[in-house]
DNA sequence: TTGCACTTACGAATAGTTTCGTACATTAGT
DNA sequence: ACTAATGTACGAAACTATTCGTAAGTGCAA
């Protein structure tokens, strides 16, 4: 049941497949090369990796192949947070929570949804 | 100004040296093999490596060299919230925290000091 | 049908991390 | 002073991840 986490460019693909559904390689690549720089044969090459590990899925059924993410995105950032969690806030949701929130990251309107999201947990 | 963020190994070499303060190489190792097991070279090997890289001062004045870290333990989570952010949550750290208290992890103390927190955050 | 553009497959180079064996130095105890 | 225990330094192996060159297949257009 342990689910090695994917490698940081194996998140990359995974985050535009989840973001734009199936895709061809060509389509991922010209995603990724939005931010850096690199070769076609590089990302279908990771891609491929990807397949072998299960990660990915994909049609072969015309000749650009088209994959699809076989991972739930849900399922990666919850195991991702609480990795950090675990490993970085010593177990502690609210510390990571307060750390992120403490960032110039987060917005009034942030704020104000994630009270509203406190209280609807406190129902339950 | 752009900081190479510590390895997974160094992060619990960190770890131990924000929690216990200054700290020999075998305090630090005895720490590290109550989680799993490593040789005495490997945790030497990696604190030399990290006192090339700056992450950690050291003292040999005597026999048993002192490390003690260098780097910022609050600074180094902000680096790496913010990133799972960037990376995981398309830049909104509500989702981040959403995901981090969806999880079984926070309980209902927790969530009434993050509560308490986010009340702190609205009288700025 | 010939050739150009595009694609996959594959092997190998590169780079970074982690691991540890071995050699040598230092200290403490007897 | 001798020896055992403990420490550091260093090189290299083992792994993992990333990158890309090259070969070979496919199909479309002229």
């Amino acid at each position: 049941m342990i689910e090695k986490k994917p490698t940081e460019s194996e998140m990359e693909i995974l985050q535009i497949l989840w973001r734009m559904g199936s895709c061809t390689v060509r389509s991922v690549h010209e995603e990724l090369i939005k931010n850096k720089e690199s070769g076609y044969t590089t990302t279908l090459k990771l891609m491929q990796i990807m397949h072998e590990k299960g990660l990915v899925d994909r049609d072969t059924s015309s000749k650009s192949h088209v994959y699809s993410a076989m991972i739930n995105q849900d399922k990666i950032e919850k195991q991702l947070v609480g990795k950090m969690i675990d490993d970085i806030f010593s177990g502690s949701a609210s510390r990571l929570v307060m750390q992120a929130l403490g960032n110039q990251q987060a917005s009034e309107q942030e704020i104000e949804e994630i009270k509203r999201y406190l209280d609807s947990l406190k129902l339950k």
